[in-house]
DNA sequence: TATATGTGATACTGAGTCGTGTCAAATTAG
DNA sequence: CTAATTTGACACGACTCAGTATCACATATA
């Protein structure tokens, strides 16, 4: 369950003669974390690039150069390194279009391309943990399903959250903008599925010249004033 | 390669002193007929429902109440009867949008709107349909790719063309046209995987409505009179 | 009835994988 | 140096599954 499940045995129950842990001039606690994300990287490269039902936990554990006594040292089976190997890529996504549109907080049509952008630009460069994220992660059954329901929830309510302030007063009710921006998120998602699927043929800028006048008649139709009172 | 693959070995070379192929009052080629859409039937059902990787080919023979035997005669692998489920739901799935929307050919509003409402109809009412072909299709790899992603682009291409006549001359280009056009089909297709997923606990009527208010903004976007003539 | 063919149940082989166990070599602490 | 611990390589049993083969039984034809 807990996401820093150290299961070092440690079956000295009195006897600590010797060894405190290091080994290779590193303490014990330390080669576990670096174990543990060899196996967390090529889990992400391999379900990424092979897909998860074509990756074994042996070729996990050969392409992290480690054998497969380490791999069950961190995690339990394969579900859960897809599980931890999805939290880690999409929190880098989030903190990537975070970040690169931070500056732009006050400028929503700025924030929106800028948004796009990134999101574009980080899968063309992390098409791996792109392809986990937007495909692998809602083709799995059983615990993978809310895990991915819950990230992509909170990011729909961000994005929900996000556009609030900016609404009139008229306009359309709490769900049916909640689906509004599932449908946003579905349209980048697909869009980007899509991009990868064609080794990236299409130019990123016509994605999100596309993208952005996907939201930009969102945003019209809703009546925020930044698009409103726009040409075209 | 041949969708309409007949294996029948007929290994009776000269001497066919006896036997025309009649069993059970059918016809060999009947009764085979029958055989593969059972098959195909148990197919869509598991698949749909079970998903590809936990599919296996006993448990579609045994779903379908035939024997391995039999499932080899029809198909080379368990890749070929998810390529021609797909095939077959997704047939199913145009036609019944196509006949629903037919009346409306002349009132883009109401086209659109009858449209998307039979589409989350026909995915509430057949969900392991829905399920291969809006989430199984798109995540398993080789052969499949192709063909999912060519049933996907024969229905943007209709998407554009039908929308190309109703655009004024200024506007965006063709590629954007696309994209946005498949953006829209991946808002309506992740939207239908959420659903399928939370068990239809959503209206379908918010839903549609949701989707309409982004088809609307792409139209109103796009400078389509139906949609810029129009209130809110 | 006798023969050829279709059918159903099941056995079999070979490959792949999971999760665990064993053992020698490497490293560290006393 | 010596003993304890960590590590890497690999073996092992159990299991699942794909694809083929076998055998007895059912049905049609002469």
């Amino acid at each position: 369950m807990n996401s820093n499940n150290t299961k070092t045995k440690s079956t000295q129950p009195a006897t600590t003669r010797q060894g405190n842990g290091k080994y290779a001039g590193k303490a014990a606690s330390t080669r576990q974390r670096e174990r543990r994300a060899k196996l967390l990287s090529a889990g992400i490269k391999l379900i990424g690039s092979e897909g998860f039902a074509a990756t074994s936990i042996d070729a996990v554990c050969s392409e992290a150069g480690l054998t497969k006594r380490y791999f069950y040292e961190s995690f339990t089976n394969s579900e859960e390194l897809l599980i931890e190997s999805y939290r880690a890529a999409t929190k880098e996504l989030m903190n990537s279009i975070l970040m690169a549109a931070a500056p732009y907080r006050d400028d929503s049509r700025k924030l929106v391309r800028v948004g796009l952008q990134q999101t574009f630009t980080f899968v063309q460069e992390n098409p791996d943990k792109a392809q986990l994220i937007m495909i692998e992660a809602m083709s799995v059954r059983s615990q993978l399903g809310h895990v991915y329901g819950k990230s992509y929830n909170e990011f729909v309510d961000l994005l929900v959250a996000f556009t609030k302030p900016f609404l009139p007063d008229e306009g359309p009710g709490d769900t049916v903008l909640a689906v509004m921006a599932r449908g946003a998120v579905g349209a980048i998602i697909h869009l980007c599925q899509g991009w990868i699927a064609t080794d990236f043929k299409q130019p990123a800028d016509e994605l999100v010249a596309g993208t952005e006048y996907i939201f930009g008649g969102m945003g019209r139709e809703l009546g925020i004033s930044a698009w409103v009172n726009a040409p075209q």
